[in-house]
DNA sequence: CGACGTGTTGAAACGTCTCAATGAAGGTGG
DNA sequence: CCACCTTCATTGAGACGTTTCAACACGTCG
């Protein structure tokens, strides 16, 4: 019905070649240039920058979007400091993004799905000011930003998705911050595991039955709440038949109820 | 030595014209052409979308840049739902911009001040999420979004300077998400006093000494927590003698010992 | 004047955190 | 292959911080 969750293996995309061939650290910081790297018959395309683009202006964006890179599990796309180069989006795995905050607190402050952009919020002072880890062996494309600054002065339409895409980013951390400063950490919780399925369902995963790739903790620095306390509420929601939870593994069992935690 | 902190008036911008000259709700929604509406002399340009403009550059943006609107203390820029057709940069006075929520639930997602921009979060929808009020009698500049877009593909610069303005949008909402999810009540007042500070010295206000426009609710649903408990945090603040407080009128006494509460 | 919106303060209730113990899963080297 | 280690997850009991409910004070405005 589904395809399997296997946000680490968007299998043809890579197409003959092992999508992680080297060993040790390298691999983590490969570039390669890849002849399947079509933004026109992408599919993410739905949900990646080129959604709104005509098979010319895609070619365009394509001339653009030359390299790939692929990140192992636990590894850096970016570490907070580095200089701000280039916008990623996520053609397999997941990723989390941390804010570095004073004194070593961290903050998980997003999870990415394939289609989605990492590095938005690199533009402004031209360095990422978070580090983003990839959650299981990924892989993105690279778009030099000042390359696509340059297309989007001529593409309109894509000038708009930019800006439709930095505009989303705004509203889904506003929806955050309310989350974060008016709901019990069961809602929370219950938010959490809902949008995460509504994600998986866009991107043709089950909405019902996925794993999740970050621990407790992330979920519990995201969810603005300690990793026991995350725990229980996973626990509390299986006591009443919610949702059935084994380990990272979590089957929603009745959405509406759910929702209205 | 500072300008009297009056955010409502900022006299001159509006040369003899009086800023708020009509009785009633009409001039809440008053649109007006006004000649003093220069980008290229405005004292907030080092603020403002304008900021990195040469004159000639500054001159298109002014071209764009036409009307402004004038909002009585309490009344709305726009409304959650509105169609989204322009951004505004604040001229004179404050807002407040508050996510409404399911079931009525209300955040107040962030004040702003002059210079600041509003409206970012309708881009993508092409309409308004969240309601925005004036906390004082206030002006703003009407930027029609289409016509910045087109400028945008023009001006190289205008365009970074967009980009800028919408990353930098997106630090700051997750510094917000920082605070809410991983500080205690103190620290969170703490923080937004000293960011509030600092945002009135940029402005050149007095960073010591200032009016807070809105009420304890207000600040408590941004901060996350009751009213009362901001209330409990500034007297306990009062009592330490980190600050002086007499109703919204604040003075910071030792901003270093505010910053390690 | 009384009504209202706003701000302060107290005491008890509540939710989340802290600390601690235990168990399960995954990787490594003998 | 198993023992071992580390990391991750679960659960409990008490401590702590914030909320709730309530009372009261203050200023503005009709």
């Amino acid at each position: 019905m589904y395809e399997s969750q296997a946000l680490a293996n968007a299998g043809h995309h890579f197409g003959a070649v092992d999508a992680f061939p080297m060993a040790g650290d390298a691999a983590s910081r490969a570039l390669i240039a890849h002849p399947a790297s079509q933004c026109g018959t992408c599919v993410l395309r739905h949900l990646c920058v080129a959604s709104t683009l005509n098979d010319n202006e895609a070619a365009r964006l394509k001339s653009v979007v030359r390299t790939w890179r692929m990140v192992r599990q636990g590894h850096a796309l970016y570490r907070a400091g580095d200089a701000f180069q280039s916008l990623y989006a996520v053609r397999s795995g997941s990723f989390k993004t941390v804010a570095q905050h004073s004194l070593g607190r961290q903050y998980v402050s997003g999870f990415s799905l394939p289609g989605d952009l990492l590095g938005l919020d690199g533009i402004v002072a031209e360095s990422h000011p978070c580090d983003a880890f990839a959650l299981e062996d990924s892989a993105v494309c690279v778009i030099p930003f000042q390359s696509l600054e340059v297309l989007c002065r001529e593409l309109s339409p894509l000038q708009q998705h930019v800006h439709r895409l930095m505009s989303a980013e705004i509203v889904r951390e506003t929806a955050q911050m309310v989350m974060l400063g008016s709901m019990t950490a069961d809602q929370r919780v219950a938010a959490f595991l809902l949008n995460l399925s509504s994600r998986f369902a866009l991107r043709g995963y089950s909405p019902r039955e996925f794993t999740l790739r970050m621990t407790r903790e992330d979920m519990g620095s995201h969810l603005g709440m300690k990793l026991e306390t995350v725990s229980r509420s996973l626990s509390r929601f299986q006591r009443r038949g919610l949702i059935l939870v084994s380990g990272k593994r979590i089957t929603l069992l009745n959405r509406e109820a759910l929702g209205t935690c």
